[in-house]
DNA sequence: TGTACATCAGTGAACGCGCGTTCACTGATGTAC
DNA sequence: TGTACATCAGTGAACGCGCGTTCACTGATGTAC
C-alpha cells in the first residue's frame, strides 16, 4: 500500500513520541519494539523502515525529549518570577504520577548513565536546567543555590516514586516544594 | 557430593550478597540468574536449591540491602556529630562510582516502585533514614529539613551518575556536600 | 573396620518465551504510455 | 481515459539469543549394619 506523501513522516513521528514516553515510563530495556510497535497499531517488521536499530531509535527519542524538556523549561523561564512555576509543576503529583510524560532524569538515570552518546544529551538537558534556574536567581551563590535545587527536585520525585505509602510519596513532595519556595521567596 | 554442615547456608548467603550488588549496579531486570550463578562458580540450575524464584531472592536481597544499610547507618549516628559524616559519605566520590556497594534509592527508584511487597521495604528505609537525620537535628523543622536533606542527597546522586562528564559530576557532588555541610553547622 | 546404602548441593541439557533483527512478500497508490 | 508497471510502508514468519524455570542425573560424604 502507497501512503499520501507525509504519511511516513507522520508515522516516524509516532514511534518517536511513544516511545520516549515508554522509555520514561519503563526504562529502555523493559520497552520492547514488538509491544511499542503494537500500540501504534502496526507490525513490528515495519519498524526497519524508520530506524536502523533499537539504539537509533533510542538517541533520535532521547534527542526529542531533551528537545521537549527544554521548549517547555524556556517557555516558563520566559515568565516573570518562573521559578516558583518550575517548582510547583515539577514536584507535582502529576509529574509524580506521569513518569512517561515528565522529567527523564529520576527515572533513566541508571540505564543512562551506561550510555555514551546519549549521556552527552543528559549533560546538556542538566546544564540547561542549571542555566535557566541560575538566571533567575540573584543572590550570590546562584550556582551553588541552583545545584542544590536541582539536586533536591530530582531527588524528591525518585524517593517520591519509590516509596509505596502514597501519604508518604505526597508527604515528602509536599515539604520538598514548601521549602523550596520559602526559599525563592527569602531569596528574592 | 555431600559438603559440610554449613556449606548449604554459605552459598545461599554469597548468592544474597552478589544479587544485592548486582541488582543495585545494573538493575533487577538486567541481572540474568545464570550470569549471577556462573559469577559464584556455579552453574544456574543450582539456584532452585535456594530460592523459590527469581522473585523470592529480589526479596531476600532487598530485605539483606535494608538490614545492612539500617546497620550502617545506625552505626554512623551512634557517633558525635553523625550528620557531616553521613553527609561526606554518602556524596563521596566512591558512593558514586560503586551503586553496587551502595544505596539502593538512586538506582532502583523506577523497578522499586512497579513491585508491591518489595517497595515497602523501601517504605522502611527512606523512613529510617529520615529519623535518623531528623533526631541529630536540634532545629525546628527538623522533620522538613531532614527530607530536604535526604532528596538533595539522592537527588545529586542521581545527577552525578547519569551525567558522562567526569568534571561536572564531581562538581555536583560537591557543591551538595558543601551546602548541607554549611546548613548543618549553621543548625548548631 | 569394612561394605552397602541414603542424602542432597550442585550439574547441565532442555522447555517455552520474548527479545532485536532479517527478509520475502503484499497491495494501494502514483507514474508512464 | 485506460492499462501496465514501479514504488515502498507495512506484513508476518523466521533467525539466534538469553531469559527464568524444570528435571533426571551425579558423586562425595554421612550413616547403618
Amino acid at each position: 500500500m502507497r501512503y499520501s506523501e507525509d504519511h511516513k513522516a507522520k508515522t516516524h513521528q509516532r514511534i518517536i513520541d511513544e516511545a520516549a514516553r515508554l522509555f520514561r515510563r519503563d526504562g529502555i530495556g523493559a520497552t520492547g519494539l514488538q509491544p511499542l510497535m503494537k500500540t501504534l497499531g502496526l507490525t513490528h517488521g515495519g519498524f526497519y523502515a524508520h530506524f536502523k536499530s533499537k539504539d537509533q531509535l533510542v538517541e533520535t527519542a532521547l534527542a526529542h525529549t531533551a528537545e521537549q524538556l527544554k521548549a517547555s523549561t524556556d517557555e516558563i523561564f520566559a515568565n516573570d518570577a518562573p521559578l516558583p512555576t518550575f517548582i510547583r509543576r515539577y514536584l507535582s503529583s502529576a509529574h509524580c504520577a506521569n513518569p512517561g510524560d515528565g522529567c527523564p532524569l529520576p527515572t533513566m538515570s541508571s540505564e543512562l548513565g551506561l550510555r555514551g552518546q546519549a549521556s552527552e544529551i543528559t549533560d546538556q538537558v542538566v546544564r540547561d536546567r542549571l542555566q535557566a534556574i541560575e538566571g533567575s536567581l540573584d543572590t550570590e551563590e546562584a550556582e551553588a543555590q541552583s545545584i542544590m535545587m536541582i539536586s533536591a527536585m530530582v531527588g524528591a520525585l525518585v524517593l517520591a516514586r519509590s516509596v509505596s505509602d502514597p501519604q508518604l510519596s505526597q508527604h515528602l513532595l509536599k515539604t520538598v516544594r514548601q521549602q523550596l519556595l520559602e526559599q525563592v521567596e527569602s531569596a528574592s
